[in-house]
DNA sequence: TGACTAAGTTCTATTTTGGAACTTACTATT
DNA sequence: AATAGTAAGTTCCAAAATAGAACTTAGTCA
């Protein structure tokens, strides 16, 4: 598996997972908690959050002794699939919301703002698209004896 | 489904439908050019094009007669996921990478510089992550009768 | 003693997926 | 004119995953 996106997807790519990243966003933290909002059966959310501590998306953190007690935290590799939540937020909002608008709002706090992140460019800070940007093999299937996978090619329109 | 990432996982939640939308902006655009790189069976690439066609997301065009051959091609919904699939990139390169590298990088045409775009708050321009950011009840979820489905907190570090 | 709670686990029925073979509508080869 | 090949599917059955309900554990509370 020779792409980053594949990888990422053999972790979170199944209709739950990222649900249960975002309640977690969201402060939930405990089993019940998971289970009312998202109504997935206790034997799939006891499955999906044991590959989560497994992938180390989560921990299971002991919050009261007697009776044992668990809950669970995302660590920083769960905090850092934030951005992967909001361009699915975005994507939602632009191409799914109801006649109501986005159900959800963002605030960026360092400036107080209501606003809806966009992926930019660090070089020359532009927001970048599909149509701006293009992929070329990197470090990892450059130096490979094998012919690569599949030739890259940038979309042309 | 009031949260606009549940109604985005609706379309995009499963094993393969992003990995046909990355073939897709990686320029892939027959039957078996999807089935050789993905090793999915027909059927299954079948009912998944189908829905993707169905949400708008591909379209289904004739490039050829006798006999009549068609390929399959984003739309405007579909090159709008790019964020996505950059978001998931960017987590894989960051947390899932082999030891080789990246095995793709993204170049910024306007700029040509390679880079990996980052999720920035659009009117103070500073790049954003998961603690600068909280979230709050929008229109779609304000203007209700019966109570919001869920006391949406931000999470406190 | 009995009811309640949070966090699971176990069991079976149903649904979804995988894999291989088959189909359609042609073109190219012998 | 038969035979093989190709691209894009469809069909069918077995295997795997999921849902739903009941059960378990380790306690507290009245």
């Amino acid at each position: 598996m020779k792409c980053s996106v594949a990888r990422t997807l053999s972790v979170i790519g199944d209709r739950w997972t990222m649900l249960i990243v975002r309640d977690a966003f969201l402060g939930k933290r405990r089993f019940a908690d998971f289970q009312d909002d998202l109504g997935m059966t206790r034997h799939r959310l006891s499955a999906r959050l044991g590959k989560l501590i497994d992938e180390g998306i989560l921990m299971r953190v002991r919050y009261q002794d007697r009776p044992p007690r668990f809950e669970y935290r995302l660590t920083e590799k769960g905090i850092d699939l934030y951005p992967v939540i909001v361009a699915m937020l975005r994507w939602g909002d632009r191409w799914m919301a109801g006649a109501d608008g986005p159900p959800i709002e963002l605030v960026h706090k360092n400036c107080g703002k209501h606003v809806m992140p966009a992926l930019t460019c660090p070089a020359c800070k532009e927001e970048v698209n599909a149509r701006t940007m293009s992929a070329r093999p990197g470090p990892g299937l450059r130096r490979r004896s094998h012919p690569p996978v599949a030739r890259i090619s940038s979309r042309k329109e």
